[in-house]
DNA sequence: AGTATATAGTTCATTTATGTATAATCAATA
DNA sequence: TATTGATTATACATAAATGAACTATATACT
């Protein structure tokens, strides 16, 4: 089990080091912090034995979540919260494994289509049942009521941000 | 302000192609993957002043939570959630600029102690203003009481990880 | 004591990510 | 319709992060 309990003794001495320091939005800051390096970590390990890595699962879901399974570069790295030259690198690989396919758009010729092939939906179908089983187990602390709460909470606090 | 709302369009998409998808637990994990783009983000922004970047602000303060300004490498990989190489090299820059010394533990020779230098701690109390701001903006939506649910709900969720 | 095993940290090669510059296209307007 | 200013995506150079191999030291076992 990841055990904050240091984390919150370093925020006590940082505290008694720096009076002013807040204690609770840094214990929200760092939580975070280490619940995303976890989902980081496991979503790589479940996606490696289908050669991609968690930013590919990313790209990939992203585009299966749109109704045509296909989405603009810039709209890519806006929903996968990537780059956008690394959206770039991200869906070359992809398209030379072959699971999606690249076309420049008829209306904004300045715009390229990034599509699903059927390869691709077909992987991400083979893979999302480990990823269900992931994502239950990463919740699975909660009962539906709190993790209701907690998205309401994650939602409020994200919209701190960026205004 | 960052918006969610395209993110549960496309959860929904998701669950109507794939009716097994669990959206409760997506959406939590997506929102924690956006609020800690946020974070980085926002941080490596606030430290560039400071020739800083995000990994080595929390280098700086895991150092700084602890009572004697000093650790070990592995102890600071586990605190900051770095992997030991990387940890190796951003401890390497930080003695370069001398904000930390590295010293050979007496009692186990394997061990390196590294600790902030006089000039670590300054710099550290010269930018925690600017890191207290940005904290105090980051989770300005959320008032003390709904700040410790969340504290709570995300340690519980955390607790589901590495069993 | 002597040998195996484990741990701490670094090095190095490779992979992954970022920032900046560039090319192409579009939109507005003079 | 030419010109200017945005927008979209990519290329390229640089920086950051990772995994695997390696060195040195410590610990356990017989």
């Amino acid at each position: 089990m990841s055990d904050f309990a240091p984390t919150e003794a370093r925020l006590q001495v940082t505290l008694s080091k720096y009076p002013g320091f807040p204690r609770d939005p840094a214990a929200l800051v760092r939580l975070i912090k280490h619940l995303y390096k976890e989902i980081h970590d496991e979503a790589n390990a479940v996606m490696k034995p289908y050669g991609l890595n968690h930013p590919e699962y990313n790209i990939l879901m992203m585009m299966y979540g749109s109704p045509d399974n296909s989405l603009n570069p810039s709209q890519l790295a806006d929903a996968a919260g990537e780059k956008s030259a690394n959206v770039t690198r991200l869906t070359t690989q992809l398209c030379e494994k072959g699971y999606i396919a690249r076309a420049s758009s008829e209306d904004d010729r300045r715009k390229v289509t990034l599509t699903l092939t059927p390869e691709g939906i077909a992987l991400i179908e083979s893979f999302l049942p480990a990823i269900v089983t992931l994502l239950f187990r990463q919740t699975r602390k909660l009962d539906t009521t709190e993790q209701a709460q907690l998205e309401v909470l994650l939602k409020k606090m994200l919209a701190g941000y960026g205004e």
